[in-house]
RNA sequence: CGCGGAGUGGAGCAGUUGGUAGCUCGUUGGGCUCAUAACCCAAAGGUCACAGGUUCGAGUCCUGUCUCCGCAACCA
């Protein structure tokens, strides 16, 4: 698959305008897109990086529904939020477009009917739930109800979280809305779809014998559904937000999100160049590339090259590198549970530091696993690497300068034979990078670019330039001249991963951008060449600021947690000879204390009106000073079977009753009864 | 027994077609002092999730087991 190309296309996946971007986002596709389309233009390729807003589909609607405004209000906002932030996090995109253009409904509704018209669907009438209230056809996950299988009051038209089964709407018992409460029914309704089970020859062929170079988790997940047998997808929904299927006696009815959205790689690749767009998307001698995030793997490696090759005239894409997720504190991110670094916050918190995020991301990018964000490695990644490696080095190179040389690059003498080797050394990062970069390998391409400022520390460290100077000038300048060439290859190679150091490296060695075949050079600086002033490329990052980062997302989780621990429902109902079957008395506190060893159990003796009886309770977290409790009164639970715990034995159990926040309350009676009273 | 991915020194990751287990960070010791207590050198630390098998030889191939993540509702 060494086909030489003129030009590639690259799309970044459209990110969903019902919320902010995320690290998540940006580790898995955005940032590795934005490398990639940094480093072509670099070697000066002819490349176009397409972006926008995904922002038709039923989410949008209820967003807008429960926010008691219009969903364009909805995609309006999120939209401009997106755009801005990724604009200011230095993402290069040569458009940044939006689903609900004008352009995009007309290229989506053509493409439509363009199939339409060629017969490449087929349509079929289904029965599907109705929701009269909200006049709405409801999606499986909308609609709740008991589990025929374990009775389980909540379960949703597609799975039963509780007993894991997977369900269809009919199946459940009471359904319910969760639109708007009520009762669904059923009703008939006309889609159209898109037999993906014609295109599977092509497409076995297509992915599974001339793209085995994918990445596994790409190839797998392909080859998994292709194996299963590909079903006809439905294209339509009927829904009022979207874009309208272009079909007479259609009215109500709209594209399926899924089949829009990549269309809007086209629409605003149109919107972008009117006259010029075809030969992106038309022309043989052209690579697609999608990035992507593992979820999106099906719509993009089967269902929207079955999309183009129906439609007859597009080319297909040549590579998807999709990631897989990011993890944030060893927790999923999760947008609905504000469980997110938010690109525009951290923005807004980190200003100029763009680049220590992205630097971030790429050095722990979820290429072949699921990885996790934690800010303590953002803090020991940006001290560690990004200052003591790289920015120590640049300032190392441009204080010797200043203070020998007059801050003038010095001229270069004859090379000896272990600044050959250093030179040689240097040479081999260019390659390494390439290969890495054309791989889709970040992660390895950033260690390999940073290993040119390690390569750099070295030299100083070994040819001491501070000592050379106290006895030969000549030789201090041969080897700062150098110093300060590999601060300059510094510059080009870190400019795809590390945009706004590698301009601030520029400023200070007072020179214009360099071309990526430059990198490897030793002339890049010419003798006598003034150097502008030199700051510090990257600061420490001290405790408290990451300390406020972690409290936040700690507050984030004690929020939650207090929001999760709504009233449970009543479990199942029990008979009166069950409930009878439980001793619960009263009993008086007469000695608590902490059990050594354990962070959790205290250990209660109570006069239970009998004997002093003991009962270990794990309510240690809750009571500071277990002495207060001794005289109050409790109600426990005295025929439950004995239990060691920490080889001390358990007559009991003591109520409480646990507060949503996590806090409790000892269960009392309202006044003193005589110890060993039953609670009836 | 649905399918795909992952499970490698304290942490995060590489390991191409099977041939003595590598990198970054951290730790310990030493060196240097131009530099943001930064830099350089050295050392310690792994039965490569577990159990079998193929092979002269397996992290790498095969079988089974366990754990984590995802799977056409939303979501990178």
């Amino acid at each position: 698959m060494s086909k030489q190309y003129k030009r590639t296309l690259i799309t970044a996946a459209l990110p969903y305008a019902n919320g902010p971007v995320h690290i998540g986002h940006l580790a898995g596709v955005y940032v590795p897109a934005d490398i990639y389309a940094r480093y072509l233009r670099l070697r000066g390729k002819d490349v176009l990086f397409i972006g926008g807003s995904d922002e038709h589909g039923i989410p949008i609607t209820i967003k807008a529904r429960s926010e008691g405004v219009t969903p364009q209000h909805i995609v309006d906002r999120y939209h401009s939020l997106i755009k801005k932030s990724f604009e200011e996090f230095g993402i290069t995109f040569d458009i940044y477009s939006r689903t609900t253009s004008e352009i995009h409904r007309k290229t989506a509704s053509d493409f439509f009917r363009t199939l339409y018209d060629r017969g490449e669907f087929t349509e079929q009438e289904s029965e599907q739930y109705y929701d009269e209230e909200a006049r709405q056809f409801l999606a499986d996950r909308y609609i709740t109800g008991t589990c025929p299988h374990c009775g389980n009051g909540r379960a949703y038209g597609d799975q039963c979280e509780q007993c894991g089964t997977s369900l269809s709407p009919s199946d459940l018992l009471h359904p319910t809305s969760t639109l708007s409460g009520s009762k669904p029914v059923m009703r008939k309704t006309r889609h159209w779809y898109l037999p993906l089970d014609r295109h599977e020859p092509w497409l076995r062929r297509w992915i599974l014998e001339e793209h085995r170079e994918w990445k596994v988790n790409v190839y797998g997940q392909c080859k998994s559904w292709l194996d299963l047998g590909l079903q006809p997808r439905a294209v339509s929904r009927d829904l009022d937000w979207g874009v309208p299927v272009p079909v007479e006696g259609a009215a109500g009815k709209a594209l399926y999100v899924w089949f829009d959205a990549p269309i809007g790689y086209i629409s605003n690749t149109r919107e972008l160049l009117p006259d010029d767009w075809e030969k992106w998307w038309k022309d043989k001698e052209t690579r697609l590339i999608h990035f992507i995030g593992k979820d999106n793997i099906v719509f993009h490696c089967i269902m929207f090259p079955a999309m183009l090759k129906a439609e007859g005239s597009y080319i297909l894409p040549e590579n998807v590198p999709a990631n897989e997720f990011l993890n944030l504190e060893n927790d999923k991110i999760s947008t609905s549970r504000n469980w997110a670094v938010w690109l525009h916050e951290y923005l807004e918190e980190f200003p100029g530091k763009q680049d220590v995020l992205r630097y971030v991301l790429t050095a722990n990018a979820p290429e072949t696993k699921d990885n996790d964000f934690t800010w303590k490695d953002f803090q020991a990644r940006n001290n560690n690497e990004l200052v003591a490696v790289l920015g120590n080095f640049v300032n190392r190179a441009l204080v010797l300068t200043q203070k020998y040389f007059d801050n003038k690059v010095p001229a270069p003498g004859v090379p000896t034979e272990y600044d050959r080797e250093m030179m040689a050394e240097a040479g081999k990062v260019k390659a390494a990078v390439e290969y890495s970069l054309e791989n889709f390998h970040f992660r390895e391409a950033q260690r390999e670019a940073m290993n040119l400022a390690r390569i750099g520390n070295k030299y100083l460290a070994d040819t001491e330039p501070w000592k050379s100077a106290k006895t030969d000038m000549a030789r201090t300048g041969t080897i700062l001249h150098l110093a300060l060439q590999i601060t300059a290859g510094l510059s080009i190679v870190i400019e795809p991963f590390l945009p706004f150091s590698a301009a601030g490296i520029r400023r200070f060695l007072n020179t214009g951008r360099l071309k990526w075949d430059d990198l490897g050079s030793f002339r890049l600086l010419p003798e006598g060449h003034a150097l502008g002033k030199a700051e510090l490329l990257f600061e420490k990052m001290e405790d408290d600021l990451i300390g406020k980062q972690v409290q936040k997302l700690l507050d984030t989780k004690r929020a939650n947690e207090a929001n999760e621990c709504r009233v449970k429902p009543v479990k199942e109902s029990v008979r009166l000879d069950t409930f009878e079957k439980l001793d619960i008395r009263v009993g008086t506190v007469l000695e608590c204390e902490k059990v050594a060893g354990s962070d959790k159990l205290l250990r209660f003796f109570l006069d239970d009106g009998l004997k002093k009886r003991t009962i270990l309770s794990g309510i240690a977290a809750h009571c500071p000073d277990p002495g207060e409790l001794v005289g109050r009164q409790v109600c426990f639970i005295a025929n439950l079977e004995p239990r060691k715990m920490r080889g001390l034995l358990s007559e009991g159990m003591i109520l409480s009753a646990e507060n949503t926040d996590g806090s409790f309350a000892l269960l009392s009676p309202s006044r003193e009864v005589l110890p060993g009273s039953p609670v009836v």
